[in-house]
DNA sequence: CTGAAAGCGCTTACAG
DNA sequence: CTGAAAGCGCTTACAG
C-alpha cells in the first residue's frame, strides 16, 4: 500500500483492488504509533476568525495542503491556559509541530517544553522573549512609522494613536514607532492621545466618542489595523463627520477589506501571506530534519496609501 | 492515571507523583488504538474565514470544549474532491464525530458512506437531498420573505436580489422566498432584477454597478447576506448615493458587524448561534448513544430593523 | 520478491 | 487491591 520498491506490480495492484473493493480505511493512529510520525501540525493563534489571522491561515494551509499535513487549528482568546491545553492535545496526538501566535504572557519556558517534547516550533506575529525558535512577523516599529509619517507629511500635527495594548510585541513594537516618529518630527505625544483598546471593528466604533471628545481636537488617528480604523470610519461617519476629510485616519494589515471600505482605507500592508507561507515552510524543512536557526525574520511593510487621509482640516 | 476506582488512592497519587515529575505524556494514539474513541470531532464548512461560519463555529467550539473533545477544522471551499480528502482524514485518524456545511454537489451517497463508517454525521446550513442525518439549517424562505416583505410595505415595487446562487439548497430556498413574497403581494419579477454571485463583500461592491445600471431602477435590493449588503452599500455610497436614503438595502445573517454598517443594516437574524449549539449537542448525543432521529430542525429568523431601509425615491 | 515476528503505548479482562 | 497478558493496526527488520 506503500508503494514500497520491494513489491511486485502485480501484487501490489492486487492487494489495491482488493482493499479498495473491501473499503479499507488506512488506519494513521497505528501508524503513527510505530513510525512516531502522525502527519499533524497544530496552529494556534489569538483568533482564527480575525481576518488579519485568517489570511495568514490561507497561506500556511496552502502550503501545508501541500505536504499532506494535516492542519489542527485553535483560538487562544489570549488565554494560556487554552493554549497550554491545545499543546498538551498535540503532544498526546503526537503532532509534528506547531506554528502559534502566542498568548499573551506566554513564558519562553513553555516554548522550550514545547520544543524539549520533539515538538518543533515556529512562531508568527508575535515573538516571546527568550525563545530560541524562528519567528516570523511584520516590522511593526518601522511600519506604523510609514504611516504616522504619511499623516505628518500632509500636515497633520494632532495624531492620535486607536486601539492596541502594550502586552504584546505587536502592541509595544507599534506604539514605540508611532512615538519615534511624532518625536523624530518635533511633534508632541500627549497621554490623552492614545486610546488602547481591543483590536476589533466594534472596539475601533466604540472609540469614537472618546476619540472626538479629546480637547486638543486631533486631526489624525492613527489605528492598530484595519478593523479598529474601519470601526471608527463607521463612528466618525455616524457622528456626521466624513473620514478622509473631517478627520484622517490610517489602517494597519491592508486587509482585503481596505479596498472596499468607504473612504477606501490608507493603511500599511503587513505581508499576512509571506509570513504563513514562509513559517510553513521553515516548520515543514524542520521536519525534513533542515536545520534552521532561531531568531526574528522581520517582512517589511508598505504604506497604501488611498482615500481616508488628506490634509488636516480644524473642526 | 485513568481515575479508576479499582486503584488505591495512595498508589494513584504516587503513580500521578512520578508521572508529572518525569514529565510523561499520555499518548492518545495509543489509547485511540485500543478503544476506538479519539476525542477528535471534524467540523467542514465552506470557508471558516466567512463570519457567518465564524458565528457558527464558535458556539461549536464552546460546546466541545465542554466536552473536552478536539475539534479538526477544514475549509471545504465547495471543492467535493477537497472535502473528501478531509473526510478521508478523519476516518483514518479514527474521529468520533463530524459536522458538516456540505460542499455544492456532495452526493447523499457521501453521507451514507460516512456514516457508514461509524463516524456519525450532522449537517449545517444546507442539507443534502436523501441524506438521513440530521439537519440544523434556517428556515431561508420564511426568513427572506420577511425581508421583502418589509421592503414591499415600505411601498417598494422595484426589489431586486442581489448575490447567491441556484446551486445550494439555502440559494434555493432563499431566491423562492424572495419570488413567493413577491408574487403575494402582485408584484412583477423580473429575471434582470436577480444578479447573483459569490457571498462576499467584494461580490457585493462588484455588483453595484450591475445592480445601477438596470433599467427600470430598483429602489431596493435584497441582499443574500450581510456580506454582500455591506459590500453593495459601500459600493452606493462610492456612487454618491446614499443607502437607507435613495435605496433601500436588506441583509441576512445579523451578523455582529451588521449594527456597526453605516447605515446600520436591516437584516435577517439567522440564528447562528442556535445553529452551531444544537448541531454540537445533538452529535455529542449520538456520540453518547443517544438515539437522534434524521431530517431538517429548521431554526425560525427574525427581522432586525434598523437603518439602511427606507421609503422609496426615485432616482 | 514474500511472509512472519516484534513492538509502538495504551486498555481490557483475567488471575492472583 | 495489584500484576501480567493479550491485542488494537500498523511498520520495520529479518528470514526465507
Amino acid at each position: 500500500m506503500r508503494d514500497s520498491p520491494l513489491v511486485a506490480d502485480a501484487t501490489r495492484e492486487r492487494i489495491k483492488d482488493h482493499a479498495r473493493a473491501i473499503g479499507y480505511i488506512y488506519n494513521r493512529r497505528a501508524a503513527s504509533l510505530r513510525t512516531s510520525r502522525s502527519g499533524i501540525v497544530g496552529v494556534v493563534v489569538h483568533d482564527i476568525m480575525n481576518p488579519f489571522f485568517a489570511e495568514i491561515l490561507r497561506s500556511i494551509e496552502t502550503e501545508l495542503d501541500r505536504s499532506r499535513q494535516t492542519f489542527l487549528l485553535s483560538n487562544h482568546y489570549d488565554q494560556l491556559e487554552k493554549q497550554r491545553t491545545f499543546i498538551d492535545t498535540l503532544l498526546q496526538l503526537g503532532a509534528d509541530g506547531v506554528i502559534m501566535s502566542p498568548a499573551i504572557g506566554t513564558p519562553s519556558e513553555d516554548i522550550a517544553m514545547v520544543e524539549g517534547n520533539g515538538l518543533p516550533a515556529v512562531l508568527i506575529a508575535r515573538s516571546v522573549e527568550g525563545a530560541d525558535v524562528p519567528v516570523f512577523r511584520g516590522d511593526d516599529a518601522y511600519g506604523i512609522g510609514l504611516a504616522t509619517n504619511h499623516l505628518i507629511s500632509l500636515g497633520h500635527t494632532r495624531i492620535a494613536m486607536i486601539g492596541g495594548t502594550d502586552q504584546t510585541s505587536t502592541g509595544r513594537d507599534r506604539y514605540h514607532g508611532y512615538v519615534n516618529a511624532m518625536e523624530a518630527a518635533g511633534l508632541e505625544v500627549r497621554e490623552g492621545w492614545r486610546i488602547p483598546g481591543p483590536r476589533t471593528k466594534q472596539a475601533g466604533f466604540e472609540a469614537t466618542q472618546r476619540f472626538l471628545a479629546i480637547e486638543e481636537k486631533p486631526t489624525a488617528a492613527v489605528c492598530w489595523n484595519d478593523l479598529v480604523a474601519i470601526g471608527l470610519m463607521n463612528g466618525i461617519l455616524r457622528a456626521g463627520l466624513t473620514p478622509g476629510v473631517d478627520i484622517s485616519v490610517t489602517g494597519y494589515d491592508d486587509l482585503e477589506e481596505a479596498v472596499i471600505a468607504t473612504p477606501a482605507l490608507t493603511t500599511v500592508w503587513n505581508g499576512q501571506r509571506e509570513v504563513g507561507r514562509r513559517a510553513a515552510r521553515t516548520l515543514l524543512d524542520r521536519l525534513n530534519g533542515v536545520e534552521v536557526h532561531g531568531g526574528q525574520e522581520l517582512i517589511r511593510p508598505e504604506l497604501h496609501v488611498r482615500s481616508s487621509t488628506g490634509v488636516p482640516r480644524e473642526r
